[in-house]
DNA sequence: TCATTTACTTCGGCAACCTAAATAACATTC
DNA sequence: GAATGTTATTTAGGTTGCCGAAGTAAATGA
């Protein structure tokens, strides 16, 4: 098998891992993938909306709305109307959603920290270089990408709307 | 930003640009992402069953006939009842769905084998080792992966076999 | 032969999407 | 300041993908 072939399997594998994981992830806080998703994106941004959650998971607001709601019946996350803007609806992490998302044994990113941080320095600086040369070989796009590496982003993203 | 973060940031984006490109090459082609991964499988395999695929793509057997049965639609494969045991039914593509996965424009794949073989020796080595690298970090299993990359086969990923 | 296993389909149901349309509120403009 | 447009969100209705359970048909085997 020549290296284009090995490097592409590589990748193949890379990508099953990352999405076989992020069901088990969700699973374990009795979330499915997509509802899960949404939470982490809550959780990081502490307060956020319906529109920018949509924009980042790629998906249509009503999509959101349907997920939000889910969330909101686990009382993982709350609705409050924005004072600012009295479209605008907040979308805020409860104590019992951080708790959740902390207690998820987000064990792929665990290992991978692990194991990259075990790495010699140089091991550490090549990883970085080939994983950002891949990527701008896929013409990932430029966007925002948060340090959460969790294959909930690549379920559904979907150009959205 | 340290570089697990980088390192995290990157694997997002290929995970991203996969994803988002399989659903293009799907719709180019006039289906659902998981109808051309079955059609994928299908061709790869040139003729298989209803189980085999269901194995590949881990999902559910009645989840396959769901998927096959658009594709039949579709006239992009067809339904062959083994002769050897007769509850075993071949599936098997049409020419019709030999064009249509040939005249997608995989776009993503050919960039990338385009940018990797222009790529000097030691530069394809070193990626094909991170890759594998990071593979192994991430656990994936050890699989017999068939060198495709393509975003299908990270929705629903299988054990393959 | 009769029970079991295997291969597949059918059926009912849920989750995640989407688009289009409905609300409500901010923004503009004449 | 009323009409018009834009923005933020939800609701309604529909499709797809997925599952488990149950049904059918055929192979297997005791």
């Amino acid at each position: 098998m020549d290296r284009v072939d090995s490097s592409l399997v590589a990748l193949r594998r890379i990508l099953r891992a990352t999405e076989l994981f992020g069901r088990e992830l969700a699973e374990s806080a009795g979330l499915t993938a997509a509802q899960f998703r949404v939470l982490q994106v809550v959780a990081e941004k502490g307060q956020t909306t319906a529109k920018e959650i949509s924009q980042q998971m790629r998906v249509s607001q009503a999509t959101v709305t349907a997920l939000v709601d889910k969330l909101v019946g686990h009382g993982l996350v709350q609705r409050i109307k924005s004072l600012t803007d009295r479209r605008q609806i907040n979308i805020v992490i409860t104590e019992t959603g951080r708790r959740t998302i902390e207690s998820a044994p987000d064990a792929l990113q665990q290992r991978y920290v692990r194991e990259f941080t075990a790495l010699s320095d140089w091991e550490q600086s090549m990883i970085v270089a080939v994983l950002e040369r891949v990527s701008a070989m896929l013409d990932a796009e430029d966007l925002d990408v948060a340090p959460v590496l969790d294959a909930g982003d690549l379920r559904q993203p979907g150009e959205a709307g």
